[in-house]
DNA sequence: TATTGTTATACTCTATAACTATA
DNA sequence: TATAGTTATAGAGTATAACAATA
């Protein structure tokens, strides 16, 4: 008990200096530069949502992968469709929805972006065993899964 | 070679995901709504802040642990000032400087906010070991000193 | 009637620029 | 002249509300 809590009262600001680096470190916008690249951070979020998820997806599931709301992304693919990075189909199961696919233009991007973070992240990392490496993956997994998990029952405690 | 860039694609989106959640779940929100009490987010942070340092601290220290701009934490002081959860005293060094300090009310609500995080994130991992535990806090913290200064370096390359 | 998406609007958080006072 | 802080303004990012079209 007293072990855990110990821990924790280490863990938390390190998380919270995790979320400052990744919000306000420019890290995007600092991978964008390098690529040439004039678009904004939200934007490029939804092209790698949809490059990660390697097929088109309707806007609502975009919306639910970035956690964010259905019309906050219908503003987001008109600046990108216009530049053509991303394009709309039709969803051959309902005439409701929109199926958006990457372009190729699009793709590219997407594959480059993800390259140069992977690449600073490695850097990062470049003295890290390999055992320190998968463990931190996997600790970090399960990490996001149970605090995740632990949240949204914050939400529902009808059996109480 | 091949094993770390298979990890880090991995990680990449644990990364992002916890990202999200700490983000857009409304964690601290739900924190504060348990406390009865109605304060925004970054006067909130400015509270902690202080709770954590232990001791009276500059504005523009305060902007800097924050990983802010000194005018943002200038409007915030307003607020909290107003609700008497901070004040600001004279810093006998520096005519110019104030030094803010937590009130009583302040600190007690710091204390309960964090009580509060604390608690779930122990209930998060509590079928945890604590072996586990231990090597996550000491891996998330190399993790997030390494690419801290892996990005600070990307300011600077005068010497290449 | 429930769901998918769009349009229009408003709010939260943070930054930049111009300024004041002390060092 | 450099530094600590303030005031005023602007911008990015996201949400809510009202609506249209299809299921």
């Amino acid at each position: 008990m007293d072990h855990s809590e110990f821990d924790l009262t280490l863990v938390l600001p390190h998380i919270a200096r995790l979320n400052a680096v990744l919000n306000r470190s420019r890290l995007v916008e600092r991978a964008l530069d390098e690529l040439g690249v004039t678009l904004d951070r939200p934007g490029l979020s939804v092209l790698v949502t949809l490059h990660m998820a390697g097929e088109p997806l309707r806007i609502g599931e975009i919306a639910n992968r970035m956690q964010v709301v259905g019309p906050h992304v219908t503003r987001l693919l008109h600046d990108l469709d216009r530049r053509g990075l991303v394009r709309k189909i039709a969803d051959p199961a309902d005439q409701r929805a929109r199926l958006v696919e990457l372009s190729p233009d699009g793709t590219e991007l997407a594959a480059r972006y993800l390259r140069t973070i992977l690449g600073w992240l490695n850097e990062a990392v470049a003295d890290w065993t390999t055992d320190d490496r998968r463990a931190f993956a996997s600790l970090l997994e399960r990490f996001v899964k149970d605090l995740a998990s632990r949240l949204s029952t914050l939400d529902d405690p009808p059996g109480a």
